[in-house]
DNA sequence: CATATACATTGATATAACTCGATTTGACTT
DNA sequence: AAGTCAAATCGAGTTATATCAATGTATATG
């Protein structure tokens, strides 16, 4: 899965072949580096989904929808925090994609926008117990 | 929030039903919340798994990490950042044990723990880009 | 239309996370 | 033992997040 183009660094080819066994054997050398960079949006969709789920709150909140939608008032008798509070991670949740709503009167309905979330909530937890 | 636990709080179905067409359709009602909570252990696990990625540099050095074990110095220039604060970041994801580390001689390989870390990665970025 | 309910938004404060120079530790080398 | 290099840790300044009372908005209902 490496690598192909070991066994000597460099590129435009000059002593340094030579030079690399005598002296020492310095570990970060050559331009690995470029090619281990990854893409920028990438990155910047994935912290966005991260820092979404990065709370305890807002785990919470997705535990709760995954039976099912709730409205924003159960949900601020599951977290037992103020309803401005509540609020503010539900807008957070639903900017980041992780839950959709429904409106029926004047009760917003909450539910999981991809069961995506769900799969990923769960490798979290199985990564974060075995430690 | 608080206050219509008081009317009755039903469970094992009763005239809840009855009462329910009549006034209103509340929506928050009975007691579906306490179903609903979390394992605030297991909340807590997955938090500090999401926690750990939830940062662009943490998320570039996973990336990075992908194609096999890099040294620190390596890690430095992948992120372009200060020797300190690469090496800050990386302790953090040691101890959220997504990376692990290799000491040989006066330099410290880091490779990715868990392919599982590799799975939730891909798995924000396909919810990331959706949307 | 006055009032109540259900949420959303604002703004001010508290808390946590990030950044990075400076210093320290540990592993060599001479 | 003194010097060097790779990393780790410390400490302080900066930035980002969280919390929540107060206020605003939309949708009922009397």
């Amino acid at each position: 899965m490496s690598n192909q183009s070991d066994g000597e660094r460099d590129g435009t080819g000059s002593a340094s072949a030579t030079l690399g066994r005598l002296e020492e054997e310095a570990c970060c050398e050559g331009s690995v580096i470029d090619d281990r960079r990854a893409d920028p949006e990438t990155v910047a969709n994935e912290e966005a989904v991260f820092k979404a789920l990065a709370n305890e709150k807002r785990l919470a909140v997705v535990h709760a929808l995954r039976d099912g939608e709730l409205c924003a008032c159960d949900l601020e008798a599951v977290l037992d925090a103020p309803q401005s509070t509540v609020a503010t991670h539900l807008r957070k949740l639903r900017d980041a994609g992780i839950v959709r709503t429904r409106k029926d009167g004047k009760w917003t309905h909450y539910r999981i926008a991809d069961t995506a979330s769900l799969q990923l909530i769960d490798l979290a937890a199985a990564l974060g117990e075995e430690r």
